[in-house]
DNA sequence: GCAACACTTTTTGTATGCAAAGTTGACGAA
DNA sequence: TTCGTCAACTTTGCATACAAAAAGTGTTGC
């Protein structure tokens, strides 16, 4: 996987010409994020100012400003004077943010299933079979990525925007343990075969039951990362 | 209400011996959010950065820390190269708000039949002998104060530190229309009702129960909210 | 050897400077 | 008058400078 950065030794400071409309600091808090979801980032990462904002192409100010941005979403835990780490990934604050999200993708659920247009459940249906593609193939990642779609056309179909906010900012703590849950093949599809009746909920617009469907298909997937998380740990310790 | 900032003439600059712990971007995410929750910025005013940071006492960089703070949480909006304004308040985004709090007040409510103990339940019905207090005297300030009180501590009573936070974000938001609710006597009646089967059913932990009364209390608080704001906004028109 | 202390270096926190974007308002042409 | 344009002013965005705190390092005393 290679780095999104902009290369700093090639970038005489001045790079405003590419994104230009965008400001830094705004550029700043997406990489800084990407950074820290995707694992690039380790939890507990010490956020020296100075590498950092070399390593972004910018210069302090602004990288202080994305992170006490990033802090409000929780990525970031600020230490007083002594800067800001990665959050760490503590199995207790998995359990707490895996509740929390159920009952926002089971609200979100109940609601999709009042407001979405029938394309919007047809296009659903649609990632839900690229998706069985990509299980079938074994391709852990592309499965992934499909997932993640099909949860948030689910959330955009609650059309509440302030649910999907607060959705995104709770996944992203979810997203950053995704990488070290290699989930055995009897999970997996177990996982696929609960993504089917997701999609039939939806289909029949059985909110009650889509609600439950996603609250219980969060509640496993918690399952998964804490064993991921232990397994980890364990690893670690040795 | 008198303004709870530190006198800016009679400060040469250096507060510190005061608070001294606390760093000056995190006093000034507090006293901002304040400002913003307790109306004093009113919705939709443009942030100074200049007039700003001198009214709070420090300088601009902080300032603007606390304000990319505040953004995160949707207290405030970016505008890019045109600074930041308080977010407005706007009857559509109330409905979202509401929806969502209305599912976390319900985990909420369900986490704390089975979490608190029966010391946590005595405290919560001592504070709502204290509001009824104040709404049989009529005193509509220390009713809502009581009345905050016991909502926080049913979400304390959940333990759920993730959720307790989501919460007290979009709660800031409610709260900010609190002062334009003067509700009619018969309907604040009736949310001193609602409260009262709140705790008959939280006493007899009937966790499914109370997760309905919440939502309806919320769902109750929204009219009134949405009617206080359609007569703000009319008497703003004429 | 190692614990405590003083001193140096590094890093964070805050203030200020400067350039660019935005805003305002006067002036002139249609 | 009304609209458009342009220049002066204001405000924001970013970089840098300076101060304070923390971390690191070597030395001394035991």
């Amino acid at each position: 996987m290679s780095t999104p950065l902009p290369n700093p030794s090639s970038a005489p400071s001045n790079v405003t010409s590419l994104v230009d409309r965008r400001l830094l600091h705004e550029t700043v808090i997406d990489q800084l994020r990407d950074l820290i979801v995707q694992g690039e980032l380790a939890p507990e990462t010490k956020l020296n100012e100075r590498v950092l904002a070399e390593r972004l192409g910018t210069s302090r100010t602004p990288l202080r400003e994305a992170i006490k941005f990033l802090a409000s979403e929780g990525l970031v835990e600020l230490l007083p004077n002594r800067g800001a780490v990665v959050a760490p990934l503590k199995p207790e604050k998995m359990k707490e943010v895996f509740v929390v999200l159920g009952a926002l993708e089971a609200l979100a659920g109940d609601l999709a299933c009042r407001n979405a247009t029938d394309e919007d459940i047809a296009e659903i249906r649609a990632l839900h079979f690229h998706m069985l593609a990509h299980h079938a193939r074994g391709d852990l990642a592309q499965y992934f990525k499909y997932n993640q779609q099909i949860h948030s056309r689910i959330m955009d179909c609650a059309t509440n925007a302030t649910l999907a906010q607060s959705y995104r900012g709770l996944n992203a703590h979810v997203k950053r343990a995704r990488y070290l849950a290699n989930l055995s093949r009897e999970r997996w599809d177990k996982a696929v075969h609960e993504h089917g009746e997701i999609l039939d909920a939806l289909t029949r617009r059985d909110g009650a039951r889509l609600q439950a469907l996603l609250r219980d298909h969060l509640a496993n997937k918690l399952v998964l990362v804490m064993e991921a998380l232990d397994k980890n740990k364990a690893e670690v310790a040795r």
